[in-house]
DNA sequence: GCCGTTTTCGGCCCGACTGTTTTCAGTCG
């Protein structure tokens, strides 16, 4: 098995932590993360560009001496360094530090002073009183870690950005109803349309922040307040969301709304171009010495700086700065782009609502196509077509488009494939089809070149357009199943088929990066709601998220077209 | 450890809050 690019980054997070309790150099500490984040971030598999002789050191924070610890990774299976630290400390400290309130250097006087290597012992020790006889600790630092680790034991770490938004609405319109506020709007990773967020950064602008402080921690969903001073505090909601107000002057919106939508990494990179400039950025401007040159609009920031305007979705350090200062920044697709729905289902199988009324309310959305995709008889869990249901479901789509005004329902079908690779429908019937969207519902255990083949043995049939919801991962509950998506993303281009990004706030599938690798390739992808009801037509949004935060424009999306360009695209030859 | 439109050496983003401090280190975002 390959060594992934996550793992190799795994392994220089790990070492980048304990580097950092060790006291090594802030900067090189810093190279490690830098380079795990570049890893995350890299559209092909590390391994495979250095069996293909490429040189690593090519890339964004990788020099010569990672390059080579990358080499010694991909071909070993390890890391000599990571070793070498952990002959010299608990590897488990890495964990101790992402505990709220510990950073390196307690981590360091815990393990010299007491001990400590382990979580467990970390909690004994403070259960027993002893951590706050350390220099620099004192009782209530003790109770911080005590309560902290018992929190981590019961509390998931990031929820869904759909569930995000229905805890943010109200608390953003209580907020707003407060006198003197002028605005609020909720910024970080949720702004940037990240599939998941860990906390909520809200960013208001008025003259005095006291009244808008005291009124956010007395908040009736608040369970604690972590932190409160006068322009910044920090909450705990009841459901153990985390939520972060930041209060600045309204000259300061736009640079402040920078700051706070992050991320860090695009941060850190937009402010040293400042500093190159012999300007500074923090949050409350752009400032030339002491004068403020530019902070009211975040569109004014960046072009002091010599920048286009940067979606908050690009902004992950992914290459975006580069690109908007050659003014070379992707046209990114919007809702008003997509002309129809590509997947979705009725009460013939697993949805809730009738055929006629998925599509008029897709009507209702503008939508100029539907395509019905229900289920195939091998999902005997969704009540699955047979060939023959299939049949009447089509002659009813038919008779359906006769009284239908604006609007085509497309015959589709949302097709298993089997373990062997065959479809779960016979030829005779899938030709009646105006589209397939195909999908692995079942051995999702299968090794990733046995899952591979399968799909692309599936492809093999010139039945099969769009591949559903390709890794089949479900947000916070099922890991996506081993596969090789470089294969699967070339095997789709060589054969004329497409993959889907399916939209269901839980899938988010394929992801950003995933929709960067088929834009780089020039495979198009289609993005589908998957809707089981009128109303998760609306899903859409959440699509569009992924395919803005993967680069994607119009041209890239299969279904910003009309019916009858799609369908060239769709005929295989 | 990385990197170069000041640089192959000497830089590397910036400010708020907390707790344990009598002036600031550590942590966080």
């Amino acid at each position: 098995m390959p060594v992934t690019n996550d793992e190799i980054a795994e392994t220089f997070e790990r070492c980048a932590a304990l580097l950092e309790i060790e006291g090594a150099n802030a900067f090189r500490v810093r190279a490690y993360r830098t380079a795990a984040r570049t890893l995350r971030n890299l559209t092909q598999s590390a391994a495979s560009l250095v069996r293909a002789g490429e040189d690593l050191a090519a890339l964004p924070g990788i020099g010569k001496d990672l390059a080579a610890k990358i080499g010694e990774m991909t071909e070993t299976g390890h890391l000599a360094l990571l070793a070498e630290l952990e002959g010299r400390m608990p590897g488990e400290l890495a964990q101790l530090v992402a505990i709220p309130g510990l950073g390196p250097k307690r981590v360091k006087a815990l393990h010299e002073r007491l001990k400590i290597g382990t979580v467990e012992d970390l909690r004994r020790a403070a259960a027993a009183g002893r951590l706050r006889r350390l220099p620099g600790f004192g009782r209530k630092t003790e109770d911080k870690i005590l309560h902290e680790i018992a929190r981590r034991r019961e509390i998931g770490r990031r929820i869904k950005l759909a569930t995000a938004e229905q805890a943010a609405a109200p608390l953003l319109d209580y907020l707003k109803a407060v006198p003197g506020v002028e605005d609020a709007v909720i910024a970080g990773s949720f702004r940037r349309r990240q599939e998941t967020v860990g906390d909520l950064d809200i960013l208001v602008t008025c003259a005095k922040s006291a009244p808008v402080m005291k009124r956010f921690t007395t908040y009736e969903d608040v369970a604690e307040v972590v932190s409160a001073g006068t322009t910044r505090a920090t909450v705990r909601l009841r459901s153990g969301l985390q939520v972060d107000l930041r209060v600045v002057p309204k000259a300061s919106y736009g640079a402040a709304l920078h700051y706070f939508t992050g991320s860090k990494a695009h941060n850190i990179a937009v402010r040293a171009i400042a500093v190159k400039k012999g300007l500074k950025l923090n949050e409350y401007g752009l400032f030339k010495g002491e004068r403020r040159i530019a902070g009211k609009t975040e569109a004014e920031v960046f072009k002091r700086l010599g920048l286009t305007y940067i979606a908050p979705e690009l902004r992950q350090d992914r290459g975006e700065i580069e690109a908007a200062r050659k003014k070379r920044l992707p046209k990114l697709v919007t809702l008003a782009d997509i002309r129809g729905d590509l997947h979705c289902h009725t009460d013939a199988t697993d949805g809730r609502n009738t055929l006629a009324e998925m599509a008029a309310a897709a009507k209702a959305r503008g939508y100029a196509y539907l395509a019905i995709s229900d289920h195939t008889r091998h999902l005997t869990v969704a009540h699955g077509l047979t060939p023959k249901r299939l049949a009447r479901q089509i002659e009813r789509i038919d008779r359906l488009n006769e009284t239908l005004k604006g609007i085509r329902i497309l015959k589709a079908s949302e097709v298993d494939i089997l373990e062997d690779g065959r479809l779960d429908l016979p030829d005779s019937i899938l030709e009646a089809l105006d589209l397939t969207v195909c999908a692995v519902h079942f051995k999702f255990n299968l090794p990733a070149d046995k899952q591979t083949e399968r799909i692309l043995r599936a492809m093999d049939n010139r039945h099969f357009n769009i591949l559903a919801h390709p890794t089949g991962r479900l947000l916070g509950q099922r890991e996506a199943y081993p596969l090789d998506m470089e294969r699967v993303l070339r095997g789709a281009l060589e054969r004329g088929c497409y993959l889907e990004v399916n939209a269901q706030p839980e899938r988010l599938d394929l992801d950003d990066l995933h929709c960067r690798m088929a834009k780089e390739i020039g495979l198009k992808v289609a993005i589908s709601t998957d809707a089981h009801t009128t109303g998760t037509l609306g899903y859409m949004r959440y699509g569009l998220d992924v395919a803005r935060r993967g680069w994607l424009e119009p041209d890239d999306v299969l279904n910003t077209r009309s019916w009858r360009a799609l369908k060239k695209l769709l005929k295989r030859g």
